[in-house]
DNA sequence: CAAATAGTGTCTTTGAGACACTATCGT
DNA sequence: ACGATAGTGTCTCAAAGACACTATTTG
């Protein structure tokens, strides 16, 4: 049986090496999360060509053979917002035979993350609960699950959530970001006991508005 | 800059679809982690082809083009180890253009988590603190380490420690593979508490040892 | 009964959760 | 003064941690 499968192994690569097997093809996609209108959105982008066509998908790009996976997910991100220095981390790699009908194409999946005002504004942006109800291209609903369990794991034990905002913040900005990303109401208190050790204070307050002024924050 | 950015893109991608470019390999590379002689230990192979001849290294298949990726790990799995139907779940793929000397790979690690009993004994284990003196073929040990912290993070919140032993075990069994995992000791009472919902009772007890024995549970 | 390991009871400390209260702005 | 939002004090409860104790086997 050992021996057998190890045969089987050694012949497999070689053969493979030889280039006598076609090899697949690797994209990166990207979860581009923003918060927008109150709620968690995602980019995503309408496919001109088949297949799938006129359907939505996540935005992506193939991978270049001198270019490794992280330059490429940045890559895809300039073109698709615009920007660049935003927090970015792998997700997953798909890697089923059908999931592309043209091809073999594995997917190596990123969460990308961004405060509304750094977007392009040509981005087109659906709330997680639209894209709920649509019916997305390849495998990419999934994905998109996928990511947001994800975030809504990271938030208790990392600080993802700052990256929805900019450097400056109040901590009912704070709070809300929380409460969108965790989807569940939080007590202010408690909230801010929690978080005490991961800001800290600017000497600035915002003001104009018809309401006692808050405090501004900056990460720690 | 949008549309620029959007222009390259698409070239990029014709491009890319007309096989003007080069695809890189993908191969699954598997961690297997195991407890023996009180310690986590590791399957590695010792490399009998340049490069990094004589080294060692993980595991790995490269992936076939009609095959998933969990298909090629199992593929991997069956073949040095010589057994089916072991946890295992995807880690993280490893892009950077330079980590194979040869050509542009792109690994798929795994991590697979296995009784000592269930492994074909021809595997060759070392355990994580030789590791950390050995050097290792390609980002493999770095790999390693990724594993290594995954696991660690994941006892708490999961029953990841049970794939370690056999069906039935007793306390003080499960305790020293959450010690080990965690690389921490545990005290008896409070691991019992902990762990009391996740185990059921079987009637049986160990017997035969110069002191009192224990009751043998299953996991729920 | 001695050595060795299995198993339990309970006090302390920490942190999450709930809720009520006070503070400060513009109109 | 009022409406609205910002910010604080404190009680409760559940879980984690620490430690001391009892129980049961073989030789």
């Amino acid at each position: 049986m050992k021996n057998n499968n190890d045969i089987n192994e050694k012949q497999f690569l070689e053969q493979y090496s030889a280039d006598e097997y076609e090899k697949p093809s690797v994209a990166v996609d990207m979860v581009l999360f923003t918060i927008d209108e109150d709620t968690l959105k995602c980019a995503l982008v309408k496919r001109s060509e088949h297949p799938f066509k006129d359907m939505y998908a996540l935005p992506g790009v193939f991978v270049g053979i001198e270019e490794s996976l992280d330059d490429a997910l940045k890559r895809g991100i300039a073109a698709k917002a615009g920007l660049h220095g935003i927090y970015f981390e792998q997700l997953y790699t798909w890697g089923a035979v059908d999931r592309d009908p043209r091809m073999r194409i594995i997917s190596v999946s990123y969460l990308a993350l961004v405060p509304k005002e750094k977007l392009d504004t040509t981005a087109e942006l659906y709330s997680i609960d639209e894209i709920g109800e649509m019916s997305l291209a390849f495998d990419h609903k999934k994905i998109i699950e996928y990511a947001r369990e994800r975030v809504k794991n990271k938030v208790n034990y990392s600080n993802i959530a700052f990256e929805f905002l900019s450097e400056e913040f109040t901590l009912p900005q704070l709070q809300r970001v929380y409460e969108i990303l965790l989807d569940k109401p939080l007590y202010k208190a408690n909230f801010r006991k929690k978080i005490e050790p991961l800001i800290t204070d600017t000497e600035k307050m915002t003001s104009g508005e018809a309401h006692r002024p808050s405090k501004l924050y900056k990460q720690k």
